[in-house]
DNA sequence: TATATGTATTATAATAAGTAATACAAAGTT
DNA sequence: AACTTTGTATTACTTATTATAATACATATA
């Protein structure tokens, strides 16, 4: 998987690495059970400090997107998939995206359409710019 | 409108009072051309500083949903409901929902559903205790 | 034993964020 | 003219965040 950081983003390196993991999870780009590159592996490959990479990686842990093992490194949790509740997260921010649909007129028919195009073409490229929270 | 701010919360309070701003917009209990609260009566109102609620005031101008007269304060923008165009942030936005959703297992269905329900009951009060970006 | 894994610790530097106090400029009101 | 109201600009101060660096540690594997 090609992750690609913006230096000059206001987005810190540490949360472009988690977005763009979790963008290749959902895009399919990373199955469950794949595993990660070591964090000082990835370190080198992009230049950056160990400690950047194990920030992204324990987050995405706490998430519950992937799992790490001393031993073994860190991988896509095998049970990933099989967690459907929605999270606190999704309604939280789909309260206020719609909200500033709303308010900018824009109707329920466009904005599901959007939702739905979205969902349906997961690009791993396209967070490279933008601040997630 | 009533403004409820969490001062412990982890999100600054000019973007506390932007979000709910937002959501008061987009939930119709701020019509368009209604005019909002002088940044001196707002902020005592709420006991925080003039310049905070400035701050909220002038993100909310810079993102078009409202303007600002020097003379009479701030007011929704008359034309608010005439700009349809998806706006990157939605789409960012949503990608990263639709990522994190679609990792996790949740099916189209469900989320399409979901995003629905968020669009139908825009509720103000929900963003309280989150950050938005 | 050597190597690989993630983690913990401590330090440092730079930048950004958040709030506040005060003064200013512009326009209306009396 | 004087006063009030509007948003704005400036400055200051404190705190938090971000990223890096250098080690050291614990654990398991080859």
């Amino acid at each position: 998987m090609i992750l690609q950081l913006n230096m000059s983003s206001d987005t810190p390196i540490y949360m472009q690495l988690r977005n763009q993991i979790v963008m290749g999870i959902g895009s399919g780009e990373l199955k469950t059970g794949e595993g990660l590159p070591s964090v000082r592996q990835l370190a080198v490959d992009i230049g950056i400090n160990m400690m950047t990479v194990s920030k992204a990686y324990n987050i995405l842990k706490n998430e519950g997107y992937i799992e790490i093992d001393r031993r073994h490194g860190a991988k896509v949790r095998e049970d990933l998939d099989s967690n459907r509740k929605p999270t606190e997260k999704l309604e939280y921010g789909l309260s206020l995206l719609a909200a500033e649909s709303k308010a900018k007129g824009m109707d329920k028919e466009t904005f599901l359409k959007i939702c739905e195009k979205t969902f349906n073409d997961i690009n791993t490229q396209k967070l490279k710019e933008h601040r997630a929270c």
